[in-house]
DNA sequence: CAGGATAACTTGTATAGACAAGAACAGGAG
DNA sequence: CTCCTGTTCTTGTCTATACAAGTTATCCTG
């Protein structure tokens, strides 16, 4: 993977945040420092800053100097944001991972689950349910929808290791942008026989529509979590 | 509000995009185009187009042309996303908004509350507990711990209209970075006294920790949502 | 010592130019 | 017709430079 320059630089520095370098509420060296430092110019040193801006590492505003506020995360690290998928989530926290199907059906979409979906109505598409397990325990229940005509020659062989491997690696597909929303709802049989839902009667629900490069939707995913093993983290920024 | 240049460009294009003078799935004019209509360097224009990219309105690939992926938003709009206040939700789809506060002290950051809300241990604090009401039904239940030295002169009358508005406006402090988390928790009894949770046994949990110029932080805040009316929307990039 | 103008920083915005990498298109060879 | 090969267009990255706007430090004056 060729790095870029900016992105090398913002990985330098947000790992030598992340390494204590630059304590917490610390000033940053300013740009001028900086771009010595990495040999480059302000405006690829401050595509670095942004993005170390926009994730929550430092703080800036005009005529003052760039402040750390970095803070070493948090308790459970299991949690969703990017489109990271659940084996990448269980490896970087080395946890054991499971992945079950529990249906694997080709169909075609109707106008009430086009409504829901966005998949235009009366394509083909694969219909695959997942319950996902870490460490033993049941955790999320995965559903999918994909247009068959972007994802051919998916099995459930693929579906139980990983569906974006698949996408990404053997059919060169790049997937690019992905819109989510999150959700509270009342738990259904379906979750519960899946699920060890305890005595929980709602769960986490992420519902996400992928678009491939074509910009043509290809993928409606709902993501049903177990609300004990669930968070999201967000960095919002509010300016002038 | 004096607009900068990559600022107006990004409003223009998106109001056109939304108002469909560039319908989904259309390409978009080059960036040599757009530079010609705008009379701007490539570099802002492409600042703009990069915000657009980063809310979901368009799509680019190295060597592709632009594409729009606009889809006009969903059912209900009343969503957490931003630094948006209660009151700016209420105001941009034209309900009946109202906050009672239920709890207005002055109090001391114990051991266990700072490792729990971020804020310095034996700091003052105000610890301020409001319901927010849409149409006349209780929806969330807000917990806020404002350090009293940032904001000081806060009062419960203050806390009934609007925090931010105060915060902002009268003390001119410039609010920046918040980290917020989300996760679904048990109702607890104090929950079920002042939300109508029906048969809801869990809420979504909103909490936040939000940070002052200085890199300071100032404030901790606990939403403490009804699932039925609570919906975070999220649109991530996966490149290369 | 206090107060205020000034200078020396800092970050924010904008421009013009260059090259690279990928995609689309054309035209020619088979 | 198909396949290959350049050419051209598009977006991605990077540089060098300039000015604006806000903050901080300095120094001069009363």
């Amino acid at each position: 993977m060729p790095l870029t320059r900016f992105d090398a630089i913002y990985r330098d520095l947000k790992k030598k945040i992340e390494d204590g370098e630059y304590p917490v509420q610390s000033l940053f060296p300013s740009e001028h420092e900086l771009t010595s430092v990495y040999d480059c110019s302000r405006a690829t040193l401050r595509r670095a800053l942004a993005r170390l801006i926009e994730r929550g590492y430092i703080q800036s505003g005009q005529g003052r100097r760039v402040r750390v506020i970095y803070q070493p995360a948090s308790q459970h690290e299991f949690m969703i944001g990017g489109i990271e998928s659940f084996k990448e989530v269980a490896a970087r926290n080395h946890f054991w991972a499971e992945t079950r199907v529990i249906r694997f059906t080709e169909s075609l979409v109707d106008e009430k689950t086009a409504a829901k979906t966005g998949l235009a109505p009366g394509s083909e598409i694969y219909d695959v349910h997942r319950v996902r397990y870490l460490e033993g325990k049941a955790l999320i229940l995965d559903i999918n929808l994909f247009l068959k005509e972007c994802v051919p020659g998916l099995t459930s062989g693929i579906a139980a290791h990983s569906i974006y491997d698949y996408i990404e690696n053997e059919l060169g597909m790049s997937i690019v942008t992905s819109r989510r929303r999150m959700t509270v709802e009342h738990a259904t049989a379906y979750d519960m026989d899946h699920l060890e839902m305890g005595d929980y009667n709602c769960l986490a629900v992420v519902s996400g529509r992928t678009y491939n490069s074509d910009g043509l939707q290809f993928e409606y995913t709902q993501s049903r979590h177990h609300p004990e093993y669930f968070c999201f983290e967000d960095t919002a920024t509010r300016r002038k």
